[in-house]
DNA sequence: ACGTAATAACTGACCGGTTAGTTATTAATA
DNA sequence: TATTAATAACTAACCGGTCAGTTATTACGT
């Protein structure tokens, strides 16, 4: 069973942190912070429990370098879509819809934001920073281009910022989804091409039909 | 401090139960269920933690009844929708919005949603129940509802589970933003505005502009 | 009506299992 | 060999669940 030639274990200092990370983002978005063990968490990352305090101070603190990382990357593609271009609407929604098919299938958005709905009483700042440093960016970016847009005469009236609620909120159901109802047997949707078909309904349904004056 | 008139506590059994879950679906929502305390429930119930299991055998027991509670009042509105009239799609879609619109600010679906996603791992079974009880009928009847009018030539070619999707997600987005982001200063949205936006926007992308064959 | 015995709803101190966090010790590497 | 990453045995607090005792309420006898 057990190589006696082989080590017990190896110092890997550098490549701890991200494991333990990486390890913790499973077993909070599968049981919830309480309910999350530190043993399962270390036994995942393939250390001991006590590994885990030699890279950080508490459990909570380990909770928050997962919602972290989580958000640090997607900082990224909201810069993106801020400062894209001024061009028709549809031509926007096409492309972003394009982008955030692929991204909720790559991305484990789904685990975390299942955290961040499920702890947001326990950890009211972290859903605070969540929602400052990434929602109210992607919604008020929508909510800019949709106002934009209005104001050429593209869309038809009504709140912009509800709009860009109606435009990202079958993306987000759909990620919340496949955690929470298709472990248990419910038919899974494609994400991509929900993203897509959401797109040219959206583009329909916020289009300006009005004559110009 | 204490009037000794009264009574430290009065025999009620009858109102218990109800009391005491009403209690715990608050303590579950705002905490989630590992870290809910039985004392806090009790508390908040007006009895004392031994009080709890004169009702109830165990935490998790008072979890599912909670849950169970939650669910029954809705399918008798799904119900309403199924046999909904089988006129126009649009007539179904506003008078849809307008009740969803108001049940969504009187029920704590906002709390319930957040339990079941956030517990969905550790009790699969009851996200079932959830779903094949709740969530799959409202998605069903809408499918069907909307399969009915691509055939009727009203809605245009599309996927109608996921059209089905894109009606309910922002209401559902619209509860957890209620519970999760409102509080950390969030701005909120209106609801029954939301649903009845939203209904328009639908409407129009959903319509088959196409030139009967 | 009144007193009192019987019932059962309810309390709150306690117990034991679980688990976050600590530390004495071991072993990999430079 | 010195350093320190990593282990594993340990501690202590917390909390679900129990139960012996208390008190509100009811039933019954006079």
């Amino acid at each position: 069973m057990l190589d006696p030639g082989e080590p017990k274990f190896r110092r890997r200092k550098a490549a701890r942190p991200g494991e333990i990370v990486e390890a913790a983002l499973a077993v909070f978005a599968e049981r919830g912070f309480a309910a999350a063990k530190l043993d399962d968490i270390a036994r995942r990352a393939g250390v001991s429990k006590g590994a885990l305090y030699l890279y950080f101070e508490t459990k909570e603190e380990i909770f928050r370098a997962v919602v972290a990382q989580a958000i640090a990357p997607n900082v990224q593609m909201i810069r993106a879509v801020i400062a894209a271009h001024p061009g028709p609407l549809s031509d926007l929604l096409r492309l972003v819809a394009g982008r955030a098919g692929v991204l909720m299938e790559t991305l484990p958005v789904g685990g975390v934001l299942k955290m961040v709905i499920a702890e947001a009483g326990n950890f009211p700042e972290l859903a605070r920073v969540w929602h400052d440093d990434l929602v109210a960016h992607i919604l008020g970016a929508m909510t800019d281009a949709i106002r934009a847009a209005q104001g050429r005469g593209e869309v038809r009236p009504g709140d912009p910022r509800m709009y860009a609620l109606e435009l990202i909120a079958p993306m987000l159901v759909g990620v919340i989804w496949r955690e929470t109802f298709a472990p248990v047997g419910a038919q899974p949707f494609d994400l991509p091409a929900l993203a897509l078909q959401h797109a040219e309904t959206m583009i329909e349904g916020l289009k300006n039909r009005e004559v110009a004056a």
